[in-house]
DNA sequence: ATCAAGTCTGAAACTTGTTCTAGATTAGCG
DNA sequence: CGCTAATCTAGAACAAGTTTCAGACTTGAT
């Protein structure tokens, strides 16, 4: 067994994705009891409802532990948000979207995840502010979660190599899809205007798709 | 001499809330003060520069006053927004877009905005935040700030009677927008991505032109 | 002019995110 | 085992948004 190796983590900060974080295994059950202490209280109230006190309390942990494990309040949902994404990713997975075209799966697959969502309205809710109101120190990691939502999206496209008209494509995708749900949770919008703006959004794919599905020719 | 005459809130401001009530001339004179604090704050410093002390003192009115006036930080952030959006149509309106199809001309007016917004990176930080962490109690200020924007995008599409499916299209365009803005303020995302995604969103407008008799790009 | 109701002020208090400190605990190491 | 550095804990302290309150000032009406 290879001994733990530290890398100056003084500076760096602690749980995060790229780099092996070399934790224990007592550090790895703090991280989880914090990041599912985090997703109770946000189930229950939202954003609002998810003090930094109250989920150290609840995770059985120093306030200071906590600050060192997520380095902000955002820092704490956004880790909570690539959390749920991994889980729901995986449920996406056993029961791919069975449209005809790319953007009846996409829109399919992005109404599954929103009435998954539904269920839980004030953990989306929190999830959700967080990741738009992060600022650029929280940049990594939401960059990480665009793309794992990236890969969902490409994922029921069943696009393995998408050209860059494409990836513009999922990208202003992903912009309503984050924007839709903002106007959702906030009351502004309807659960069938979110509906309709997703699909409007799609057929975005059928105008990248022009008639060769598989094109290799690919400059940049 | 006589008593303050109560100005109508028509002059300036097209009826923020229904049911306004008529503000004395040194209150309207105290509202404007505020704004002006809140924009110079946020021109510094972003989000996070925009302090209610200070605001309150720059303002030369004191804190609770302030929040008679916005009942909170980001209430005040939108008003803000809603008075330099309302700015910016009146600039706009000047000099509109010269494209040839509602497309182009919509794509060129965001581009414009996105451009002066670009003049004044802070101040868009600290809307665009407040915009899009706005919670449910400021749902009534979002929404007229939508509104506005939703009419400058109707505004260059040259439409006065939009059909359904334009306004989906012009509800994506603006989710594209308000998100894209967002990459771009977090660092995720480069002046010539947004551009990208802008104009990518905007083809959107081609595929929505069914209840018109007139037949493509023709100008008016 | 005068009074009642509403508004503004200054200051303190409260809340919650964040930082700091001193001491206890743990992990890796010879 | 005993050492050292890192980590964890409890708790105070700090920062900024928000609330509250008593008293002074305005406003509108008599």
């Amino acid at each position: 067994m290879p001994a733990e190796v530290k890398v100056e983590a003084k500076s760096a900060r602690p749980a995060a994705q790229p780099a092996s974080p070399p934790l224990t295994e007592r550090q790895e059950a703090r991280r989880r009891r914090i990041l599912h202490a985090s997703a109770q209280l946000a189930s229950r109230g939202g954003f609002d409802a998810v003090q930094m006190r109250e989920v150290a309390e609840s995770s059985q942990v120093a306030l200071g532990t906590l600050y060192r494990y997520f380095p902000s309040k955002v820092h704490l949902l956004v880790a909570t948000m690539q959390d749920q994404l991994e889980h729901m990713h995986g449920t996406l997975r056993k029961k791919p979207p069975a449209g005809d075209t790319a953007a009846e799966r996409v829109a399919e697959t992005l109404m599954r995840a929103f009435r998954a969502l539904q269920r839980e309205p004030h953990l989306a809710d929190a999830m959700v502010r967080a990741l738009t109101f992060a600022d650029r120190s929280v940049s990594p990691e939401v960059d990480q979660v665009s793309r794992q939502t990236t890969v969902i999206i490409l994922d029921a496209m069943g696009l393995d190599d998408p050209s860059p008209a494409q990836l513009s494509a999922v990208r202003v995708i992903e912009h309503t899809w984050h924007s839709a749900l903002i106007t959702w949770l906030s009351g502004r919008a309807s659960i069938a205007q979110v509906k309709i703006d997703i699909e409007t959004v799609c057929r975005l794919i059928d105008l990248t798709e022009p008639t060769e599905p598989t094109e290799p020719t690919e400059k940049l």
